[in-house]
DNA sequence: CACACCGATATTGTCAACAATATTGTGCAG
DNA sequence: CTGCACAATATTGTTGACAATATCGGTGTG
């Protein structure tokens, strides 16, 4: 509460403030998300945040309920790992496309990517890393051209980003994903579209072994 | 137009009454869908056939553009082919999550399903093959347990549906398809979970290239 | 003391009217 | 005859108020 929602003004487009207040986690899950409170908060009319919750809704981010409101969805571990193996597929798709269709330039461009990831892990560089990873997974949907897959991964990721901000904070965790990558780049710089597809499944397969583990060390930063 | 819109009274909540009047046919490709005669057709408010086209934007069967209205999105064979290439991955993992954790009951259902889209086919029953088929992919989702890839696919399956249409409508298809759904069934019976997917993803392949025949042979039904 | 009933309150769902915007047709100049 | 400015129209986007519904607190009774 207390937020007077300063930054959208007419910027952008309501639906995107809302969607990255909850992502940012000004809005917990489970908080309820009333229609009239985000008006003021956003200075939108009801109808607007009416829609907007629409929207975020199919988006999976907020769960409504006939007659009582909006509140933010929490994902549960059991969906966290549902989503990334749906991600783990889809990317393998994409992964495998994009091996089909990489330009000579663009081996390039992952391959200077490989390098800095190697780097920002071998610096500790945390945060930097995490960009960059974030980086490849959409160079490489991108590229794979697959606008379907991308629009539904693009999705599933605003709803699990809470755990994969777990996994990237998890120590020791950069130094098994790295290779993972380093993998999947290899594949597609290939052109060798299995190797890609089983490299992308082998990395998300391994984020679901880790998501079981951080929770099984650490449970939920903030019980439900 | 010239619909009353008779059928949903008060009973299905409008969104799904549109929905279906756009899946069965009834609004074609591209048509324009204006606010006001929604309401009309189907009397309600214009503020519930509003939401309802959100709703409808966001699953993808109609597309808004600002200030100029909602159309009945119109899927050309590329994007049928990237829907198809998602469905491929994503039944695949539903196939493999099936083999898994199917009982003993549901694989003598599963043989028994099977039984009877041979004899479908053996009939030439195509409408009675057709439903057999929903049926099937319909149960392997279920049965796989994995609620996130059946809401992307329950949702890529209204917007290909025409597509889908036309391929059951082929002749020569069945043929094609039903051994490709007995792999499937065999996979999941043996408890094979690479079987499965592999055989799912055999299918949807088959299904992409049939989708290419198609439109070589005949365009589409009715031009937009 | 527990439990069902009932009214008060909060919140969503709906409606009708108004403003903003894009499209279309018309008139005029070149 | 063609191209452009401009008004008329059609349609969406927004606002505010109203009705429907669920939740919460109190009250009476077994």
């Amino acid at each position: 509460m207390a937020e007077d929602g300063a930054r959208d003004g007419a910027g952008l487009p309501l639906v995107e403030a809302i969607r990255e207040a909850i992502i940012r986690g000004d809005f917990v899950p489970n908080q309820r998300l009333v229609e009239a409170d985000l008006s003021t908060q956003f200075a939108a009319s009801r109808a607007s945040v009416r829609s907007a919750l629409l929207e975020l809704t199919n988006e999976g981010l907020v769960e409504r309920i006939q007659h009582r409101g909006a509140r933010v969805r929490a994902v549960s571990l059991a969906e966290a790992i549902e989503i990334s193996e749906v991600r783990m597929v889809l990317e393998g798709l994409c992964a495998a496309k994009a091996a089909e269709c990489v330009t000579g330039e663009e081996v390039l461009e992952f391959q200077s990517l490989g390098a800095s990831m190697r780097k920002a892990v071998a610096d500790g560089d945390l945060l930097g890393y995490s960009s960059l990873n974030q980086q490849l997974h959409r160079r490489v949907r991108e590229i794979g051209g697959q606008q379907t897959a991308s629009r539904v991964l693009e999705r599933l990721r605003g709803q699990n980003v809470r755990h994969q901000f777990r996994l990237a904070m998890q120590p020791g965790r950069p130094s098994v994903s790295l290779p993972e990558h380093l993998a999947i780049i290899d594949g597609i710089c290939a052109h060798d579209p299995e190797a890609a597809e089983r490299a992308a499944r082998a990395h998300l397969r391994s984020v679901i072994v880790a998501l079981q583990e951080v929770d099984r060390t650490g449970p939920p930063p903030r019980g439900a």
